[in-house]
RNA sequence: GGGGUGGUAGUUCAGUUGGUUAGAACGCCUGCCUGUCACGCAGGAGGUCGCGGGUUCGAGUCCCGUCCAUCCCGCCA
């Protein structure tokens, strides 16, 4: 035709098989319930958002992979049968047949494996590595996902930062030319920066607004709120919002529920009017700590101030998450950029209040900073490390680190995390007793791919980018998995159901 | 483990202060239409209003319980 559309002139029409009419409307776009389509996937798959997911997700894949083999990294599988190490995330279970009562795991990632082939001197490894973690679900995770994984020797952190940035400023270009990359090269924010600056440690920076401390101003004010968090080793972080002032009462209800979500206690503010400040906590500020309040984030008329005081963390991501909000409110969010961001200088350890003591925040084989390694004795919670995570539109691509080699550095982080040469031999005596026969410096990253495709395609989770993935409870709907087994199938692997059967 | 929201036709939803035969759109079925492409026209089938109990002359609507779905926090690289 004259349009370049090609027209089919039929002589003759043969029915190859019939169909039944399909439980939902397969040319339409009309959203359907989540459990029909994860049971009917096969159909859904035919619509043309999920189809075109599946295909953009192959040419990703596709493109990282012949990226890195031209790049001299070598494509290496890992078992996905391994032993089971009780730290971190729930582990799924592989009962052994040939040996009662033992097991083996799925791996949470390959992250030992990847080291050890280091010491096994491929010096650039890369896998499109399944994962698998038995943990509660949420919308951008599952129980099995992809991540590349990548591991590099000889390397120092901005070696492996740079090999991922150029992949993927190249990977963006070539496949989604029609978005924009906002920083380039990809800004770089320490992990205490963007807690303090933008509340969170993934932000979404295609909007600034960035949270301003006030602790300075507030220290002896009346307002026993900000005077007495302080004294307590708290913070008062402010934010200011433009144009925020026409917020009506109901509105700033709720974000100060998102604020209470986040385990702050309330959301004070301050309007900034042309008749001065107004509403919320103005009467209980002296009238030079409003005025320095509306210096230290240059507040406008018609801009409104919201506060939040407490431990400098909860503070933080507090009121982080109201700047997400009203940068969703406000409509700031560009959602065709790019906003790729490097947070780095990780915390080594973080306070686990749940096993009073400390713990890895990345992983025990994560290498301290070396300007910090003066702080492991003292003050270890003080104590950054070479651990960075990549962040893309305010979403966690994924992080990695710098490794320890060292033997003589890797057992003081076992003590640190109170961890007996036993225990230690016990857990990671394979990885230790290799790095005795000559570890390279190393260090690798590892991004989930699942999330990558989520991000280029604009869909809200993971599940719209793989062709089958689990429900929300792990299961597998159209397969109806997990099921139950014969109980001779069971005991074969000396198991015992413990449930009783039912008659 | 905790919280928010929801459950009405195959699908997505509406359903007033409780009131006769529970509606719409799309889909499905039958017939008509020789240029359609979200076709059109005429007609039709399809519902235990998640489940159980209660209040009432009367419950999709109100109350209690329960199950399920969904989103979030905790948890989790």
């Amino acid at each position: 035709m004259e349009t370049g559309e090609i027209e089919v002139l039929v002589t003759k029409a043969v029915i190859l098989n019939t169909a039944k009419t399909p439980p939902f409307e397969v040319d339409q776009d009309k959203e359907v319930g989540e459990d029909i389509r994860l049971k009917y996937r096969y159909i859904d798959l035919r619509r043309e958002r999920l189809h075109k997911n599946i295909v953009n997700r192959h040419k990703i894949f596709n493109f990282i992979r012949e990226y890195l083999n031209k790049s001299g990294f070598l494509d290496i599988e890992t078992p996905m049968m391994i032993k089971g190490t009780p730290e971190g995330s729930r582990e799924y279970l592989v009962p052994s047949r040939l040996f009662p009562g033992h097991f083996y795991v799925l791996p949470q990632s390959p992250q030992q494996l990847k080291q050890l082939l280091m010491i096994s001197s491929f010096d650039k490894y890369y896998q499109m590595a399944r994962c698998f973690r038995d943990e509660d679900q949420r919308g951008d995770r599952q129980p099995e996902f992809t991540q590349l994984d990548i591991e590099m020797s000889f390397v120092h952190e901005d070696d492996v930062m740079q090999v991922i940035e150029d992949l993927m400023i190249a990977l963006s270009k070539e496949l989604y030319p029609e978005r924009k990359i906002q920083f380039e090269p990809f800004k770089k924010l320490s992990w205490y920066d963007a807690m303090n600056n933008y509340g969170s440690d993934k932000p979404d920076l295609r909007f600034e607004m960035p949270l301003v401390d006030i602790s300075n101003v507030v220290t002896n004010c009346e307002f026993k709120v900000f005077s007495g968090t302080i004294q307590q080793g708290g913070k008062v972080k402010a934010l200011k919002v433009n144009g925020g002032a026409r917020f009506t009462r109901k509105e700033i209800d709720e974000l100060e529920e998102i604020a209470k979500t986040y385990r702050a206690k309330g959301l004070a503010y301050i309007k900034y009017t042309n008749s001065g400040p107004d509403g919320g906590i103005t009467k209980f500020l002296k009238e030079d700590e409003l005025t320095k309040i509306r210096e230290h984030t240059n507040a406008q008329d018609g801009d409104i101030v919201f506060f939040a005081a407490d431990k400098f963390q909860v503070a933080c991501e507090s009121l982080g998450q109201v700047r997400l909000a009203c940068g969703k409110k406000l409509d700031l969010i560009d959602e065709d950029k790019l906003c790729y961001l490097w947070i780095t200088n990780f915390p080594m350890f973080h306070w686990n209040a749940e096993e009073q003591q400390i713990s890895a925040e990345h992983h025990p084989f994560t290498h301290p900073l070396e300007e910090d390694l003066e702080l492991l004795d003292k003050n270890p919670e003080k104590v950054r490390a070479y651990a960075y995570d990549l962040v893309l539109n305010g979403v966690e691509l994924g992080g990695g680190s710098i490794r320890i080699h060292e033997p003589q550095l890797q057992s003081k982080i076992f003590d640190i995390l109170k961890i007996s040469p036993e225990d230690a031999d016990k857990r990671f005596g394979h990885l230790l007793r290799a790095f005795e026969y000559g570890a390279p410096p190393h260090g690798g990253i590892a991004l989930g791919m699942d999330r990558i495709v989520m991000l280029f395609e604009k869909e809200p989770n993971i599940r719209e980018v793989m062709a089958f993935p689990k429900d929300q409870k792990a299961r597998d709907l159209m397969l109806d998995a997990p099921s139950e087994l014969p109980l001779d199938q069971v005991a074969e692997m000396h198991v015992e159901v413990r449930k009783p059967k039912k008659a």
